[in-house]
DNA sequence: ATTGAGACCTGTCGGC
DNA sequence: TGCCGACAGGTCTCAA
């Protein structure tokens, strides 16, 4: 899409997590993406006309490109050759390609935000830090959990604290820190706010966990053979060395949690 | 103000 | 094979 105009935007299907904004098809037609950034869970692309989409891929929401994004583009391509019920948008790009946004559970979202929405977006405004940036550290995290109530987990969840960690991730680093996730937030900092130790392991091991899960994302190979620590693995051994710990998985506001009772304290 | 529960929507999987 | 409930990687809203 860099680079390159949206010829022809068709929305299928209007109804994602929230209707399309108005305008939607004219205020991409004819517009160049400058870039394309993310934030959060966010996709971001910069238009010449100085708007943004905004995408989110929800739980189920995927790009697929027509045809694939390595090969030229030979002349007559760029079709779609039989329609998907769960291609919602189709975007036609100047470079040929046809780029379908599929979604069987329609929990994403479309939104065109104007050059002064981009700071006042009330979602996009009260994101926390990036998680491998240095504006994440033990300091930003128990100033951000510090006087919570709320379990650790939850306050992995809360993109206020930390933009971008989801479910598994937020399981996986819990996991690796050796902290619980049923844990009160507030312990990792002092009363003051100040990080405790547990605030230091816990931002060191998010980090590796998402450097990692990128890791394993751009090689096809170790994708496959992507194992998570507790994701998924009720009843199967804890992958900590010297662990005898049995994965578990309990209820915490909605969501599955997995957890080693033994080894995250 | 913060927190947890429920809702949103469809597909898949395991059990019967 | 077919039906049914449980569950899914994310937000948002509402009520306590």
């Amino acid at each position: 899409m860099r680079g390159a105009r949206f010829e022809q935007v068709d929305v299928r299907r209007p109804d994602l997590r929230k209707p399309f904004p108005r305008r939607f098809r004219v205020r991409l037609e004819g517009q160049t993406v400058l870039a394309l950034s993310r934030r959060a869970k966010y996709l971001l692309a910069t238009l010449s006309s100085g708007e943004t989409l905004l995408v989110h891929l929800g739980m189920s929401g995927s790009f697929c490109i027509h045809p694939p994004a390595d090969g030229p583009v030979p002349p007559g391509l760029g079709e779609l050759t039989e329609a998907d019920p769960h291609d919602h948008v189709l975007f036609r790009m100047s470079s040929g390609a046809a780029i379908a946004y599929n979604d069987p559970r329609r929990f994403g979202v479309m939104d065109v935000l104007s050059p002064g929405a981009l700071a006042t977006h009330p979602v996009l405004s009260t994101l926390g830090p990036e998680p491998l940036s240095t504006g994440f550290d033990a300091a930003a995290l128990a100033r951000a959990c510090a006087g919570k109530r709320t379990s650790l987990k939850a306050a992995l969840l809360d993109q206020r604290v930390v933009a971008g960690l989801g479910n598994i991730y937020a399981g996986e680093a819990l996991h690796r820190a050796g902290l619980s996730p049923h844990r009160r937030a507030s312990t990792i900092a002092t009363p003051a706010g100040a990080p405790r130790e547990h605030a230091r392991r816990l931002v060191s091991a998010v980090k590796q966990v998402l450097r990692e899960a990128i890791r394993r994302t751009l090689n096809p190979a170790s994708y496959r053979s992507s194992r998570f620590r507790v994701y998924d693995r009720e009843g199967e051994p804890c992958r900590r060395s010297r662990c005898a710990g049995v994965i578990r998985r309990r209820t915490q506001a909605g969501r599955s949690t997995f957890f080693c009772p033994l080894c995250q304290r």
